[in-house]
RNA sequence: GGCGACGUGGCCAAGUGGUUAAGGCAAGGGUCUGCAAAACCCUGAUCGCCGGUUCAAAUCCGGCCGUCGCCUCCA
């Protein structure tokens, strides 16, 4: 079956075509950098790494573009507060963010463009739009003329002039229509500027991603991505401005990840509940936090408490306990041929899932009835060899979703005094001395190694 | 007020017209174990409410209730 994508533009899911075949051209918006990370910031990197890992696992080469927004009002208003350079500010947090990406496993972008490195570009676009009647200019501001462009409004399904009686702010400026956004924003005291044919100034909030998209990826992209709360106005405002650019359609796919949650509200800067990707990785692992979002369909809103965190780092333990060792000898018959069988049906059943609008809960599914049966199969004696064909079915469909089940062996300096721990408590376990035993393995625990007593040893982990 | 999403066992969560409604966590019982842990086996939901369409609905339609998002910066 061909990969079925849910497109925000058209409400339904439609089969993946791309543009050039075997080619993916994706965007997705990144942070505006002037503050630290939280977790619904990552879930949206998450999801879309999930996106292009899939891929290509089906073998698209995939080109994934994000950006960092670092020119802003909130960074300048930072600027103005802190007294620090914006953009020290703004590579502050793109440093930071990029060392969330490796540490949260996501696979880095071919490319991460910022907007202060797309100024030419930006004013060049800006022009065009200007000679074109798509854009005015007024005071050394420049506004997109919402009422040129036929189509506006077909991504939020938004008419004019519907917009709620009182929410806009702004109602000083000399826009010819309310719904008219800036393209270029005259320069003001103390802030960060770039010459232009309107007088110094700096790109509006939607430019830039057009700009970068077109600059980075061409003038029709595949996929497009971001969060929900991006579809109105910034996304809405990039079709107007790429499509009237380029004449052409600028995005085939339109895809949005719902919002992550905190105490029944979207996690947000604004709202002031949030959980830093700091604050997460200093308790937990990344897994964790990746199978919980993975946990549920990606464009729903995804409730984030400490229960659930919990319950995460159970199941990932469930996952990886899987790939422990055979104790058999089995090489052959019904338990190995059912093994083998579940394996194949396992993957069969992941992508099917999977081509379903990456459906990540039900791919998910499908991996934990495979632990059961590998489970099973070892407590049935299966050997080594048609064990690990399994398990290594499972963490590589493990890692399509980024899940890394193989942990590198932690504490390995250690190790020998371990070892050398447990070795005589055997001795004093074949002493019956379990009196002695047991406080071992307790201390260990309280240290984070747990021990286990199997049939043919103790086995230990760090924790 | 406009646009949109969601409401499935104790919790999280797949499934969107038709076999016994996936899976995870938790709980209870059992097997294994010196004990524990892990693992395995067993146990639980008729799908917010009301009405309609259909031979057949959690799944389609209508209404109601509830929750959330966007309409202002936002992943």
């Amino acid at each position: 079956m061909a990969i079925q994508i849910y497109n925000t533009l058209t409400r339904r899911k439609e089969p993946f075509e791309t543009i050039e075949p075997g080619k993916v051209r994706m965007y997705v918006c990144g942070p505006t950098v002037y503050d630290k990370a939280h977790i619904g910031h990552a879930m949206s990197a998450i999801v879309f790494d999930v996106v292009r890992r899939y891929l290509e696992y089906k073998g698209y080469h995939v080109e994934h573009v994000m950006n960092f927004t670092d020119v802003d009002d909130k960074i300048i208003r930072r600027s103005i507060e802190s007294g620090d350079d914006p953009f020290a500010i703004a590579n502050r947090y793109i440093d930071e963010f990029k060392r969330h990406i490796d540490e949260l496993g996501i696979l880095p972008a071919t490319n991460y463009p910022q907007v202060s490195d797309t100024i030419g570009e930006i004013v060049g676009m800006v022009q065009t739009l200007q000679e074109t009647r798509y854009a005015y200019a007024m005071n050394g501001d420049v506004y997109f003329r919402v009422r040129q462009d036929e189509d506006y409004g077909k991504l939020s399904r938004r008419k004019l002039d519907e917009a709620m009686a009182g929410t806009r702010v702004e109602s000083d400026e000399a826009k010819e229509n309310i719904n008219d956004f800036a393209l270029w924003k005259s320069q003001k005291p103390g802030e960060p500027a770039w010459p232009s044919p309107w007088g110094p100034g700096r790109p509006g909030w939607h430019i830039e991603c057009s700009a970068m998209a077109l600059k980075h990826l061409g003038e029709e992209i595949d996929i497009h991505g971001g969060g929900n709360d991006l579809i109105f106005p910034h996304h809405e405002n990039e079709i107007a401005q790429s499509e009237s650019y380029t004449g052409r359609s600028f995005a085939r796919f339109w895809m949005h990840n719902g919002m992550l949650q905190l105490k029944g509200e979207k996690m947000s800067k604004s709202l002031g509940n949030l959980v830093t990707v700091d604050d997460f990785l200093a308790d937990y692992e990344a897994s964790v936090l990746r199978l919980l979002i993975l946990s549920s369909h990606y464009r729903k809103p995804l409730a984030y408490n400490d229960t659930v965190v919990a319950d995460n780092a159970r199941a990932l333990a469930r996952l990886r306990g899987a790939l422990r060792p055979a104790t058999g000898t089995a090489a052959s018959g019904a338990v190995v041929d059912a093994l083998l069988a579940a394996a194949s049906q396992a993957r069969r059943g992941f992508e099917d899932a999977m081509d379903d609008d990456f459906n990540t809960a039900g791919a998910l599914g499908c991996l934990f009835e495979l632990v059961t049966e590998i489970n099973r199969a070892r407590d049935a004696g299966v050997a080594t060899e048609p064990l690990a064909e399994a398990q290594s079915t499972l963490a590589e469909l493990a890692g399509i979703l980024g899940l890394q089940l193989r942990t590198e062996a932690a504490g390995a300096e250690a190790a020998p005094f371990i070892d050398l721990l447990l070795e005589m408590r055997s001795k004093l376990r074949a002493a019956k001395q379990f009196a002695l035993a047991d406080e071992i393995r307790n201390r260990l625990t309280d240290l984070g190694v747990v021990v286990e007593d199997t049939r043919e040893g103790s086995t230990w982990r760090i924790e």
